[in-house]
DNA sequence: CTGAAAGCGCTTACAG
DNA sequence: CTGAAAGCGCTTACAG
């Protein structure tokens, strides 16, 4: 059995109240009491039971992080630089994959309620939450717009798609496709496309946008691009709007026998640390993920202490281009 | 305030006793009764608080998970095998990024036993779980050496290291170097290392181990390999105790003006789903990452669940040769 | 400066 | 079949 704050009190020669509040400094307490106590939680090797403190206090410290799947480059990558900015105030991450599946989302929802989490951090379908809103949880959404009441926290989306676009077309590129994974309303990630189509017609191209209703099955591409090419067999541009499709597709050229960046240029976006790593050589539109993910930790903390009067906000942080050799 | 046990029993007209035996199916319940405390819990939208029952209960279903970092193709994939191993039994995971620096695993550690987890999985160093370990805690290591009493679950490290070098000889490799992750006693990794040497030896080879002391550093790798190809001008094989490193030696090749195969031949180690649809031409030795997930899994609920009498055990699963273009 | 008592939201003997 | 009481390990008014 662990040692209890009883067995502290008794070894120290005071009671548990005492011992309580020198743990947490509250209240007077002469040197000599203090350092008793110390000496005893020493000794029995004791550390306080934060479930009996959660049940009194109502704050567990717990965050609720819900991801599509953790075994992703920019979610692996968002989620580690939420559990160092969630660490950094005291925070514990509460690890959800619920391979947008509404099922599993609400499962999980549920999940983080009866565990009694501060806050959750989304960036996942979750309609459910709306079910669950009118309770006091913080929430705040990745890339996602889950309700009008709920902060939204992204890269600057609009902009990403725009350079990319740009990117290509000062390239050179005239038939410039773009890819999609499922388009879903509820993603400000559409603003990629809708940049791509604002640019395009800018400059007199013709839209060519193609969706890929199959997400995380990096296999499924290849009928896709299949159909891209008995559709334009012109095509010298993609814009692919995360970077796991820009590989599939630089595979898929390669395969082909195209060569690149000379017949097809290629942008991605995301330009994790792991893309960067294992393929150099892609262009892409990198997101300021630690960014994202400080600013998601601190509008969370805000909406936990109450310090959030403010609306619903959205917020876009500023986005890279890293220009390589795919395009 | 979210409504609770005794909001629920008044509504339906009972104590707050048959309320928790209606939720936990205990005891003989009418009908009738039953029927009325699920009709209020439905009304109330209630749901049980888990801190609370956890207090009572001493058992919070909740299991540590420490790791270097999940910003790391082949601890991402562990990571969301690990949780939806434990998510179907009923556990959550906690997770921690230890970054291996031995303070933060003892404040994670820390962290950890507060929160009354059931057990914990580890891929980290922690040398502090010793202190930790008188305690009743379930622990048990993916691919790390922590204690002789804590079981290990991996990859079947010797049999991936055999098969790599194997591999390079039988493609007609004579200076086949080796390149590790800083080399820690504690890590079966070594066994990699091991087969390298054991390989080699039976076949007159001579051994060329190099070890890069920072990792998680992709960009320290240059000088590593410059000091390779320094010391072995005529090096046509290398295998990498990781992708990550077999990534970086690729893109070195490629500046160097090497051509791979012909010129040099590379094997990694993972064989992660990212790493296969982004660098999918990398010959490389698949971790069975889903068995090691569920294996961990499995041993530590037995653990937790006291069901294991056997003394810790060490389980390695067997790998796979991905052969691809680098060979 | 310190302690006894009540209470956080549950569950489980125990009694009926 | 059902309920009153005690207790899980803490913290905080309240009293001294």
């Amino acid at each position: 059995m662990n040692p209890k704050i009883g067995d502290v009190a008794q070894r120290a020669g005071v009671s548990k109240t005492t011992v309580s509040r020198v743990m947490n400094n509250r209240g007077y307490i002469s040197q000599e009491t203090r350092d008793a106590v110390y000496k005893a939680m020493r000794e029995l090797n004791y550390f306080p039971n934060d479930v009996a403190r959660s049940l009194f206090s109502k704050k567990t410290n717990l965050i609720g992080l819900i991801l599509p799947t953790i075994n992703n480059p920019f979610y692996s990558e968002l989620a580690f630089y939420i559990e160092s900015a969630a660490a950094e105030k005291g925070y514990k991450i509460l690890l959800c994959n619920s391979l947008d599946s509404i099922t599993s989302e609400e499962k999980y929802l549920e999940m983080l309620m009866r565990n009694q989490v501060d806050g959750i951090i989304v960036s996942s379908h979750n309609r459910g939450l709306s079910n669950y809103h009118h309770r006091q949880l913080a929430v705040v959404a990745v890339d996602r717009y889950l309700s009008p009441s709920i902060p939204v926290v992204g890269s600057d989306n609009y902009e990403g798609g725009k350079k990319a676009t740009e990117l290509l077309i000062r390239k050179g590129c005239k038939s410039i496709v773009h890819i999609n994974g499922p388009i879903e309303l509820e993603t400000p990630a559409n603003l990629r496309r809708k940049a791509y189509e604002d640019v395009m017609k800018e400059h007199g191209l013709t839209l060519r946008v193609y969706e890929n209703r199959k997400s995380f099955d990096h296999r499924a591409y290849k009928e896709l691009f299949d159909q891209i090419y008995q559709e334009n067999r012109t095509v010298d541009g993609v814009f692919a709007s995360d970077d796991l499709i820009a590989a599939s597709f630089l595979q898929y050229a390669k395969r082909r026998g195209l060569n690149i960046p000379g017949d097809v240029k290629v942008v991605g976006y995301d330009g994790s640390e792991t893309v960067q790593a294992l393929l150099p050589e892609l262009t892409t539109i990198m997101q300021p993920t630690e960014g994202i993910a400080r600013e998601s930790i601190r509008i969370l903390l805000e909406k936990i202490n109450g310090e959030a009067d403010h609306e619903a906000e959205e917020m876009y942080l500023p986005v890279t281009v890293l220009e390589r050799e795919t395009t």
